[in-house]
DNA sequence: GACAAGATCCCCT
DNA sequence: GGGGATCTTGTCA
């Protein structure tokens, strides 16, 4: 079952990634369908929260897409090197995200292998924000794109995550964000093997 | 127009 | 475990 767009026009994007662990995610680009489940997520609020693009308003460019109702693709460039995709969440003017972070892989293996150029399957396939936007294909063309489409899109299998087996953390990687660096809205799957490897 | 830094990953030691 | 790759973006002049 797909999820509709009412799913990431929620007014709190904690709850949201939290929710989105244990739900499916797909990409059917070149005619190819790719995907897996989710196992690590984090959240990015518009407000009181340093980490996010969208703090203290910041409109421009790259974040304009932030600012359209929840349910479009925010895929964007770190390091000149890899493409990280988000989900937009709450309605329009609430410009908050969810960085889907690690995969476990379900659908369209060999082909996700062949994008990340890997003759065997481990963690380096999908286990990684970097690394499950080649094995699905999706790149900064893919900015602003319907979420609920036929093109990337997610799913609730009905095999939902008991809450106790979601573990909460503080963020990586935005030390410069100062004290909201210490949040714990970082969620994973616990005992997943293909979460993110840092910390 | 110039410059510094980044929501990461890979390879080498 | 550590450093470099690589280029877009935001900020300031």
């Amino acid at each position: 079952m797909k999820l509709p767009a009412t799913f990431y026009r929620g007014s709190d994007v904690v709850s949201i990634a939290r929710e989105l662990i244990g739900k499916y995610l797909f990409t059917n680009i070149d005619g190819v369908l790719t995907g897996g489940r989710v196992v690590e997520t984090e959240a990015y609020a518009h407000i009181n929260d340093q980490a996010c693009h969208s703090h203290l308003g910041r409109f421009t460019k790259r974040t304009r897409i932030m600012y359209e109702p929840g349910g479009v693709a925010y895929v964007y460039l770190i390091y000149g090197r890899y493409a990280l995709f988000n989900i937009i969440t709450n309605e329009a003017g609430k410009a908050d995200a969810v960085l889907i972070r690690g995969l476990e892989p379900v659908e369209g293996i060999a082909e996700m292998q062949l994008r990340r150029g890997l003759s065997t399957v481990s963690t380096k396939l999908t286990a990684g924000p970097g690394l499950l936007t080649q094995a699905l294909g999706i790149n900064t063309s893919h900015y602003g794109n319907d979420v609920t489409g036929n093109l990337i899109w997610l799913e609730d299998r009905g095999d939902a995550v008991p809450p106790e087996q979601i573990r909460a953390s503080p963020r990586v990687g935005i030390d410069y964000a100062g004290a909201d660096a210490a949040l714990p809205w970082r969620f994973r799957l616990e005992g997943s093997k293909w979460t993110s490897p840092a910390k």
